[in-house]
DNA sequence: ATCCTCCCCTAC
DNA sequence: TAAGGTAGGGGAGGAT
């Protein structure tokens, strides 16, 4: 997250022409399968609910919506927030998620395509059909307003319902017991958190439905006991398991770094991080030690280039990047897995329960008294995010480094010099020009910023860190910096290696932990996440700050990590929160301070807000938020376009209705090389971009997915950048080439999207041989990515000009093959 | 108006 | 040496 202060060099990614990158920088459907405990369970709930409910029935109006329970689908003329509001005003219910067995309606404003699968299963309506039937006081007819029924065209830009994968096609090594073990009920912690912890406001309320229905509480816990005896399992929810044992195999296919897997079997536990969490032995994903993880590399083969045998597996199991976008990924599928399968049982409440009462025992009262939400449709967001998570890990196993300055990089300290035909200070000026050629108007790049404002000669290392501990950010290292340029400014940085099976384990176990109070989560990466506390805290009767300490510390009692959290009455507070709790502790923004709170914040900590818009906010005078919200909107949305222009004004009032969503599908699959793309001969270009395609095709294959169209990307070296980029490797000063193609039909069939991938790859064998030529300076990166079709040829992306004249006279060449939009499910037909 | 394509930008 | 991936929101400008 906060990779905002990017006046970084190393980090920004700028897009098109630069040195960076190619970019520069449910419900539950198991609900009858058995479970005896979990009828009763569900029905003490539910009927724990409706007691509630009709206690808030002050603020009701009508009951016209009695029964029904509706889905907000995406972004709704009236928000889904004030389509809650009025649902519960008039008898209705509003659910965060889609459950099948309970919702009633969708309620959507548009829609893409007609993927919506769903539609069969249930009505998919438009908002205005709550909104007239209030206003005709009765509850309409919801078929006018269907929502499919005058929409023939196809609405790119949403998305649909995920088609839901298999959960039995897995065939892993996963045994029964490794299971059980990782879904263990989280054992009760009393584990003290030592961070800090700051609360933002004096105004509180009263939480009147505080402990009105306790019996029932009573009642389940003891099921959730006797039930926990019996297995371990949570829930006994198979899908809810079904879906754990997939991420455990996803894990061990993911964890493509064969030396890691090596190493582990290798070296035992060292018993260095026995302190932590459950058993390991019982998971798994077998432990790793570090050191073995990123060292050396096996053969001595010069190495790694783009063409050469196993460079693929090799860069991708190296690359941090890549393991971050695969697990961001991971984790939004396995939420919205364990949405989709619901569960009946959260143990982590239980928990809660009993912290919040010898809270209240001890302070007598105090807190619970206050914290709350009297209004109908207020909600309590919860931002968690490990602290410094790579090296907090790397930290386990090496005790002796806590307190220190310590980066996580593949680097081990001072690099190498620079080729002579490679010029580190050119690529750095130029990546200024092109980042700030954009804003018109603006002085250019001024000399020497900190960009070069490091030693090259004593530290010129070129690796990127991934992560660094706090006591390196005091003296100014900030993750995504070169380890050059950070050594420069902190001498006595010591470095620890990657250990990506490890981040995944922590990972897990994360997830299932805030997983066992509330399945209304929003994934956001591997570290961090969303949490809608609304349900857990009136069913516990907790505030969130309590919420917040018992997780922290469960956290660190698991994981040996450190958390901190941010609380607020929406995404955007709360993610600021998060910002000032760090690190190691938790912050409230209450409403009531929201204002005041929100007022000094730097609109360069503003999501969303990067490198780019804050020169541009900084042209307009605008560093702070409360500036932001002087200038008016009408020029906020002249100048950056409406939606923007809306967006940073409401973000500039600490506003946000952004719901906490855990069902969002992926719109597309990729699979992008930007390193060690160094090819001689157009065969190399070839065959590296057939194997960039059946990345792509297995990653498609992996979610059920078939893809529609199918972008290429290519980067391709400036001509006036040199032969030898800066990095080791790296693909310096370079340009950019999208192009992209619909395919007409869908197919899965494998075979055919070979044919289709190869029959692609001739035809650009034949013009890229054209085109570059000489061997040697073709330097080519490419991504690729399919989404079924097939069709597509060179001659397709490159009408007319052709991949020939799209390269001439260059000798480096990036490509990137993209996939975006795909069928929903296997059978279906596009027209 | 609303689309589509090719970017740009942001985030972890 | 170093492993600069990947997904989504949105704007510009032309097509429909
Ligand atoms: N440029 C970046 C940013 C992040 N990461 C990886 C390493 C981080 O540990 C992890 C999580 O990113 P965060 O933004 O949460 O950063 P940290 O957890 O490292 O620090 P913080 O305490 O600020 O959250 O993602 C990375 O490899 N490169
Ligand atoms: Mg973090
Ligand atoms: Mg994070």
């Amino acid at each position: 997250m906060e990779h905002k202060a990017r006046a970084e060099p190393s980090k920004p990614k700028p897009k098109q022409s630069d040195e960076g990158r190619g970019q520069t920088k449910r419900g539950r459907g198991a609900d009858d399968e058995g479970w005896g405990g979990f009828r009763n369970y569900m029905d003490a709930k539910n009927f724990k609910l409706n007691d509630q409910f009709d206690k808030e029935k002050k603020g009701r109006t009508s009951d016209i919506f009695a029964g029904v329970y509706i889905y907000v689908n995406g972004y709704t003329r009236p928000s889904s927030d004030e389509l809650k509001r009025i649902m519960q005003a008039h008898g209705g219910r509003y659910e965060t998620y889609l459950r099948k067995t309970r919702v009633t309606h969708i309620v959507a404003s548009n829609l893409p395509n007609s993927k919506f699968k769903m539609a069969r299963t249930m009505p998919i309506v438009k908002p205005d059909w709550i909104v007239d039937s209030v206003s005709a006081g009765k509850r309409l007819s919801h078929v006018p307003y269907l929502l499919l029924g005058n929409q023939s065209k196809l609405q790119p830009g949403l998305k649909s319902f995920p088609s839901v994968s298999s959960l039995s096609k897995s065939s892993s090594t996963v045994s029964a017991s490794s299971v059980a073990s990782l879904a263990d009920a989280v054992p009760s912690t009393s584990a003290t958190t030592t961070g800090t912890e700051r609360v933002c406001s004096s105004i509180t309320d009263g939480e009147s439905e505080r402990n009105f229905n306790s019996e029932h509480y009573v009642g389940v816990g003891k099921l959730v006991k006797s039930r926990d005896l019996e297995q371990k399992c949570d829930g006994g929810n198979d899908v809810r398991v079904a879906a754990q044992v997939k991420m455990l195999e996803k894990a061990m296919v993911n964890s493509r770094s064969t030396e890691d897997n090596a190493a582990q079997s290798m070296k035992p536990n060292n018993g260095s991080k026995s302190a932590l969490i459950l058993s390991p032995e019982k998971l798994a994903i077998p432990r790793v030690t570090p050191q073995s993880v990123s060292s050396p590399r096996k053969e001595s083969s010069v190495m790694a280039k783009a063409g050469d045998k196993g460079f693929l597996e090799e860069f991708y199991s190296n690359s941090r990047l890549h393991h971050l976008s695969t697990w961001g990924a991971e984790f939004k599928s396995y939420v919205a897995e364990l949405q989709r399968a619901g569960t009946s049982t959260f143990p982590g409440r239980e928990r809660l329960r009993q912290a919040h009462i010898d809270t209240v025992t001890r302070t007598g009262l105090a807190e619970t008294l206050h914290s709350s939400r009297h209004a109908v449709s207020s909600r309590i967001i919860m931002h968690i995010d490990m602290d410094c998570f790579f090296v907090s890990v790397g930290l386990l196993s090496r005790p002796d480094l806590k307190g220190k300055p310590v980066a996580v990089t593949h680097s081990k300290g001072q690099g190498r010099p620079p080729s002579s035909s490679s010029s580190l200070a050119w690529e750095q000026a130029e990546w200024r020009k092109v980042k700030d050629g954009k804003l018109k108007g603006e002085k250019q790049a001024r000399a020497g910023t900190q960009f070069d404002g490091f030693d090259a000669q004593t530290f010129h290392s070129m690796a990127e860190i991934a992560s660094c501990s706090y006591e390196a950010r005091k003296a100014g290292v900030k993750n995504g910096m070169f380890m050059g340029r950070a050594m420069s400014l902190c001498l006595d940085l010591q470095t620890i290696p990657y250990n990506f099976a490890e981040y995944n384990r922590i990972s897990k176990i994360l997830y299932d932990l805030v997983a066992s109070y509330t399945l209304d989560i929003e994934a956001v990466s591997c570290d961090e996440m969303l949490i809608d506390c609304t349900d857990v805290l009136t069913d516990t009767g907790a505030t969130a700050m309590e919420f917040a300490r018992l997780l922290r510390s469960e956290i660190m009692n698991k994981t040996g990590c450190a958390a901190s959290t941010g609380i607020g009455p929406n995404i955007l507070l709360a993610r600021l929160a998060t910002r000032k709790a760090k690190p190691n502790g938790q912050f409230e923004v209450k409403s009531s301070d929201a204002k005041q709170f929100i007022e000094d914040q730097p609109v360069s900590d503003l999501p969303g807000v990067g490198y780019s818009m804050t020169r541009k906010l900084s042209k307009l005078g605008v560093q702070t938020c409360g500036e932001l919200q002087r200038v008016p909107l009408s020029v906020l949305r002249r100048e950056f376009g409406p939606k923007t222009g809306e967006g940073l004004h409401k973000f500039s009032l600490g506003q946000d209705d952004r719901p906490v969503r855990g069902d969002k599908q992926r719109k597309s699959v990729s699979a992008e090389v930007n390193y060690g793309i160094r090819f001689s001969k157009d065969l190399d270009a070839l065959t590296f971009l057939k194997e960039l395609s059946g990345e792509v095709k297995r990653r498609l294959d992996a979610i059920q997915v078939k893809g529609r169209s199918i972008t290429l990307k290519l980067m391709i070296r400036r001509p006036d950048a040199p032969q030898e980029s800066a990095k080791f490797m790296g693909h310096g000063i370079c340009n950019t080439i999208n192009k992209s193609s619909n395919l007409p039909v869908g197919t899965n069939d494998e075979d055919l999207i070979s044919r289709e991938v190869i029959s692609l790859y001739r035809s650009q064998k034949v013009n890229a041989e054209d085109v570059r030529g000489p061997q040697r300076d073709i330097r080519a990166f490419s991504t690729s990515q399919f989404r079924q079709a097939l069709e597509p040829t060179w001659a397709k992306l490159f009408p007319k000009k052709g991949i020939n004249q799209a390269l001439q006279g260059q000798k480096h060449v990036t490509l990137t093959l993209q996939e975006e939009q795909w069928t929903q499910r296997r059978n279906q037909r596009y027209p």
